[in-house]
DNA sequence: ACGGACCGTGTAACCGGTTACATGTCCTAG
DNA sequence: CTAGGACATGTAACCGGTTACACGGTCCGT
């Protein structure tokens, strides 16, 4: 059984396809008689349009594409749950694309969205500018999200890491914690970037605060590890700050497994609130990422409808304090 | 400036649309010469082929739908990780789907996707038979994820809860446990059926082994609910099994708040391995979601590009056994 | 020298929709 | 009574690719 096309449609209710397609498009010109019997023959036939075919007509899709360099962990199934609810209200569909580098060179995935998307979210945060634009194609609208993209013409939207970091620093520092160490996110990691400069950066309004950075790469292993580092070489802190929630995770363990009590000796504080955040006590800067998405998908949009959206926007996040950072000893 | 197409190319190069079409498809028959020229004219006008034409004329769109109920957790996200991979592979794209009840009914989701993808990985354990058919597109191949779907005609790949259980069985009888309880699932989930089925079958086989099933929901309030029944009701057991691993960490926090010692006192194992699990160092079945959702979409394209699957397969599963299920007392 | 196989290339039909424009009918105003 | 407008509908071009088939030129064997 072949799929039926608008022209078989078309036949079976004795009218030209153009009738069909306005009874399909809601169009009002259309007698009722003609209107009914197209309605018949589609339900008869059980005609569904093709999507192929309609895009190509009105070079309009109704996709997205969302471009991420990962997909896995929270994250990014709260990212795309925020975004399938927007999608979902305006009628539209996403198409996944992940961006690993082992992409073929020379060849940007995100042109092959070409004809398939209206529009794309973009999220690539170890992407320099350089390697942003040789990926950015030049065929339909994209807003970035968490990237830098200062250069573009392409709206951005990123995460405020640097209210966030701020308020973990004051937090430490009003819980009286006086030696603080950073775990620091990849090298070249915008986000990791901007939220070790921020806590530096506020700490060095207090000059009886010490802080030391050290480097990790977002996985729960490299806090742990860089904690490990830190023991070993016999130096004393008593609050760490990892760069997102991960990290902060490997760091506690670490730190209990070597007999330190938490809070008590050394506070610990992360960044995102993953859900294991709240299972285990962790303070951190609670990111609202479902609502990022949203907020992403939905300025976006708005461009390709037709209502332009503001270029640059910072999205909220918040501190949240649970155990892992107590009152003063 | 508008995008280019393949005549645009064509007139560049100084040859038909025809060559054009075959120096990009890697046909054999075209001389060297016209291949240059081609290849000069595309990059110069940095032209991407338009994927809706494309798909128009070949019939053929390079991506697969993936339906699920819900986008969010640890779940969707490793299995979409899975898929991606293979995707990716593969040349595919994935157009990801919610399947929220909110749907406008009489229209199916599925239908939707026709002309925008080859084929659909469909996970709806929440629909009966009967639903199911309604949603099932004519169009296109559909691969069942954990769904009930015995009378399509379509393939089903299921999570093997028999052998699960019946390793986590073996195990509590190997290390010595005698009198065992089983917090079954929700009452119509066949996953939970299964699990149960399999424990109890197994369990039967000896003598000296008692077993008692009680009721739960999946949730972690009614893992620990379960298990603080039975303390009050002064039952006597010396380990527990639960169909998930939600109720076994209620369960294992409710018997750790009764002062029972887990492992020495009471074993206590799951099904899934959540990442909690890991971290609680909950024994339980290991699921390798990126891998059921690898092998869900290498059946579906295997089919879809001819090479036939097997109709329905099990997807299996691992026993992990870690520190709550400790060796003998 | 000639017929045919083979090769590279171009022309145009086709995929399945949308829609500008033409057509025909009926109604009404001048 | 008729010109013209409003309306319902049909015809055919178009979106941007792929590809069956036609065509002309080489090279070969006889």
């Amino acid at each position: 059984m072949a799929e039926a096309t608008i022209r078989d449609v078309a036949r079976r209710a004795q009218v030209s396809v153009a009738s069909v397609s306005r009874v399909l498009n809601g169009f009002e010109r259309v007698s009722d008689a003609t209107r009914e019997r197209v309605i018949e023959a589609v339900t008869a036939l059980s005609y569904v349009p093709h999507a192929a075919a309609r895009s190509l007509s009105m070079a309009r899709t109704h996709s997205i594409g969302i471009v991420l360099p990962d997909l896995h962990g929270e994250f990014f199934s709260e990212l795309v749950r925020g975004m399938d609810r927007v999608a979902n209200d305006r009628g539209y569909l996403l198409l996944l694309s992940s961006l690993h580098p082992g992409n073929r060179i020379g060849f940007s995935p995100l042109s092959a969205l070409r004809g398939r998307v209206d529009g794309a979210i973009v999220m690539a945060p170890h992407l320099n500018e350089q390697e942003l634009s040789d990926i950015l194609p030049k065929g339909f609208e994209v807003v970035l999200l968490n990237t830098r993209g200062g250069a573009h013409d392409c709206p951005v939207i990123t995460l405020d890491n640097a209210s966030g970091a701020e308020a973990v620093a004051r937090h430490l520092v009003a819980i009286g914690r006086k030696r603080l160490v950073h775990i620091a996110g990849p090298a070249g990691n915008a986000d990791a970037q901007e939220r070790a400069d921020a806590f530096c950066r506020v700490l060095h309004g207090y000059s009886d605060v010490l802080v030391e950075t050290v480097q990790g790469d977002f996985s729960e292993d490299s806090g742990g590890a860089a904690i490990a580092a830190l023991l070993q070489a016999g130096r004393e802190f008593d609050a760490v700050f990892a760069a997102n929630d991960n990290m902060a995770i490997g760091a506690l363990q670490t730190l209990r497994e070597a007999g330190l009590k938490v809070p008590e000796d050394v506070g610990v504080a992360g960044f995102d609130d993953v859900p294991m955040a709240r299972h285990l006590g962790l303070t951190t800067v609670q990111v609202r990422i479902a609502q990022l998405g949203e907020h992403g998908l939905t300025a976006l949009l708005d461009r390709i409808e037709g209502r332009g959206a503001p270029s640059h926007m910072l999205h909220p996040v918040e501190l949240v304090v649970r155990a892992t950072t107590g009152e003063p000893r």
